[in-house]
DNA sequence: ACTTGACTTTCCCCCTACCGGAAGGCGTAT
DNA sequence: ATACGCCTTCCGGTAGGGGGAAAGTCAAGT
């Protein structure tokens, strides 16, 4: 039986550490002196200890540790556990090599003097005057979640009304800021015909990017032509709209097309 | 200028954690409301804060992307740091990588019902009988990082009394448990001669374990030796000691021999 | 004008796995 | 006796927020 510096020193865990597993009970001393509450520790819990420091390497929280210590006989439900912390290190490491590979691209760009924000830059905005166009729409607060059934009920309108589609769907944004889950939101496709069901989103000068890749990415975009409309003296005139030129559906995220219009005028 | 709440949204970072960039002055809204304290941020803080989120990938602190910030144009600084984070993710997996290759063994091991910790089982105890040896010594408190002062000191003893050396270096312990900065230690070489000035190591029963490896690995071969002890009835009789049949500054830790001598008795 | 529900504020405690240090008691070697 | 080292408890802190309460605020619908 050795004092608590003693068994700090043997197993190479800290004193600090040796008490706060006792305070949470994960290793408790095998005898407290009860006059002065010196903790003494016995060379069998050396093993104890190594087995902690073991699974806390293989990342095992000091809860998970206290079950697998309690149920020492249990190799099933231990294995899963270390099943899971496999594919739990598994991940990180796969999440470690791809910041890893971003990284090594931004040393690149910041050896030749690109700044780490200057992907920004390289989204292109164009200046272009849209054409009025006829569009089917309904507009109502959706969770985005649903777009798939808005927009399908959309289509089987069109063709209840015997109507044309004659581009890729839209959505129009009529609240400022992006509520995944409640946003007011106007779906539209464009008609050849032009009847009382149809408006006419009006022509109008737009800054305009397309997007390539995941919609994850529209944040990027947005603060993009924020920047572009503040240094070339626009501001911005109606509500946004992206036209969703690929299938969401159809197409894996990367090659998704999206274009984002702002109309915009000289300020 | 919107809500917090619109900002959270279109940036992807929770309220909460945009009133704690506040709070600690990484990310300040553009307008606060002096009736109600509503914070209100500007689109143009979308691209600090994907700055931010991208800097939190990369794994640098919110202290370390406050200084990045607020000095943006000095590239030189954020290269450096942007490569130390290199190497840190590199370090980290490649040690994730060793934890994964443990761990695949570990599931080896219990899938064919091998526990945890039954390595210290394979740590093989074997029961043997020493000789008496003449030994030369010193006996002091040392840290042992010193070691190999004190043994080249031992040395040059045995050289100065015409001694003759016959077998590896060994350490007596005679502290119950390890200290390294502070250790009641005996060095001794066994000699052939018998002089006033060495003395004889008694021949006693012994649990004797062999390690091969680094020496970090001796709690393990404690720990099983105790267990062994226990399990078959004997108890430890005088001080344990090593003996070191390779030298630690030659060889690297893998190839390390070492012999661990616990004299015991039947209980 | 009133209600309702969504939003916002501050405030406080909670999380992990400990570390640092202070104040005070205990042990032992000189 | 005294000094030094070890032990105890207690308090506070870490990084990056999360959870939730109590209270104020806003906009929409009735």
């Amino acid at each position: 039986m050795m004092s608590i510096g003693a068994f700090s020193k043997i197993s190479n865990v800290t004193t600090k550490t040796l008490r706060y597993y006792d305070e949470i009970g994960l290793l408790k001393p095998v005898y407290v002196n009860i006059n002065n509450n010196y903790r003494y520790y016995d060379v069998s819990q050396l093993k104890t200890v190594l087995l902690i420091s073991k699974l806390k390497l293989y990342g095992f929280s000091l809860e998970e540790i206290a079950a697998v210590i309690q149920t020492p006989c249990d190799n099933g439900a231990l294995l899963m556990l270390i099943k899971q912390k496999r594919q739990s290190i598994f991940q990180q490491i796969k999440h470690f090599e791809h910041v890893l590979s971003r990284l090594n691209e931004e040393i690149k760009n910041l050896e030749r003097g690109i700044h780490l924000m200057s992907y920004l830059d390289e989204i292109n905005v164009q200046l272009i005057e849209t054409q009025p166009k006829n569009i089917l729409s309904i507009r109502k607060r959706i969770n985005v979640a649903d777009y798939g059934l808005h927009i399908r009920a959309l289509f089987s309108d069109i063709e209840k009304a015997n109507l044309t589609p004659v581009g890729a769907p839209m959505s129009i944004f009529h609240d400022e800021a992006y509520d995944p889950e409640n946003y007011d939101i106007e779906i539209a496709v464009p008609v050849k015909e032009n009847t009382g069901q149809t408006r006419t989103l009006s022509g109008n000068l737009c800054a305009m990017v397309t997007l390539k890749g995941p919609y994850n990415n529209l944040p990027s975009v947005y603060a993009r032509l924020q920047e572009w409309v503040e240094a070339n003296g626009y501001q911005i005139t109606s509500p946004f709209y992206e036209i969703y030129l690929t299938d969401p559906g159809q197409t894996p995220p990367e090659e998704n097309i999206t274009e984002v219009y702002l109309p915009v005028a000289k300020r």
